[in-house]
DNA sequence: ATGGTCGGTAGCCGA
């Protein structure tokens, strides 16, 4: 089972590309963020002609997330548990039936935190909490995990292009680092670098300065795996050759591919 | 030193 998180930058730009990627990447659960569309407005119809189930929690104009899969979900669970008065659309959960049980699937926006020192970083860290919370709760069930999707986090030094760079920057500081490794700590894998030591490896490049014609990107669309999703890890892949494709988002898909089977 | 590019929306904001 192949399980793939890709932020799009707005699904209305990217229907073209969507229904490409899905063709020739062929996931089975697909973790989408920013899809920048109220429910009612996603390309529903053309992603279930290519056999996907199509679960959103969509908002007008910024943010929301979409979880495609080619099985039914069992469960689906809307926002981040945690804080009632958060109206942004950045979580959905899917629970998914495979042989021998059921995988929980998450994809995730996490908050960019930029300018440091308002209250947008304020937000992005307690959302980082908040999640942390979840992830610990959804451990204790001992259960395979995947949270999949634009933590906007780069974990370590070498997977940015220039430290200088970003330094000072929400998706960089040490704070920032903390909370993500609060993820790690708490028994959570990040795929790529479970199966790749490969550096630098880059999962978005800017649009601006020529950013990916210079190769200057960093690597902030991960999939972290409870324990029992890692025992079934088989590879990963970062699919770059999509940021070269006509109108590209500035993100690249990431995926993994596991022994699950559907059930 | 500055601004550079997109998407969505509305006459700018978020990234």
């Amino acid at each position: 089972m192949k399980i793939a998180t890709w932020n799009i930058n707005g699904v209305k730009a990217r229907v073209d590309s969507l229904i490409a990627w899905l063709k020739a990447s062929n996931p089975d659960i697909a973790c989408l963020q920013e899809i920048k569309s109220v429910d009612e407005a996603f390309p529903r119809g053309e992603i279930e002609a290519l056999g996907y189930h199509v679960e959103t929690h969509g908002q007008k104009g910024f943010n929301g997330v979409a979880l495609l899969a080619k099985q039914r979900p069992d469960e689906v669970n809307r926002g981040l548990p945690g804080d009632d008065t958060d109206e942004q659309s950045r979580f959905i959960e899917g629970v998914f039936s495979v042989k021998g049980g059921a995988i929980r699937v998450c994809c995730l926006y996490l908050p960019n935190g930029n300018p440091v020192g308002t209250e947008k970083y304020a937000y992005k860290l307690q959302w980082m909490q908040r999640l942390a919370a979840f992830a610990e709760r959804r451990l204790a069930l001992e259960e395979p995990v995947i949270l999949a999707g634009d933590y906007n986090v780069i974990p370590e030094p070498h997977d940015c292009w220039d430290v200088k760079v970003w330094q000072n920057d929400a998706l960089f500081l040490p704070e920032t680092r903390a909370a993500f490794r609060r993820l790690r700590n708490l028994g959570f894998i990040d795929a790529v670098r479970a199966t790749s030591d490969e550096v630098p490896l880059y999962s978005f490049w800017d649009y601006q300065a020529g950013c990916w014609q210079k190769n200057f990107g960093i690597r902030i669309d991960h999939l972290m795996l409870s324990p029992e999703a890692a025992d079934k890890l088989v590879s990963t892949s970062i699919e770059k050759h999509v940021r070269a494709w006509e109108k590209p988002s500035d993100h690249v898909p990431v995926a993994a591919e596991f022994t699950f089977e559907a059930a």
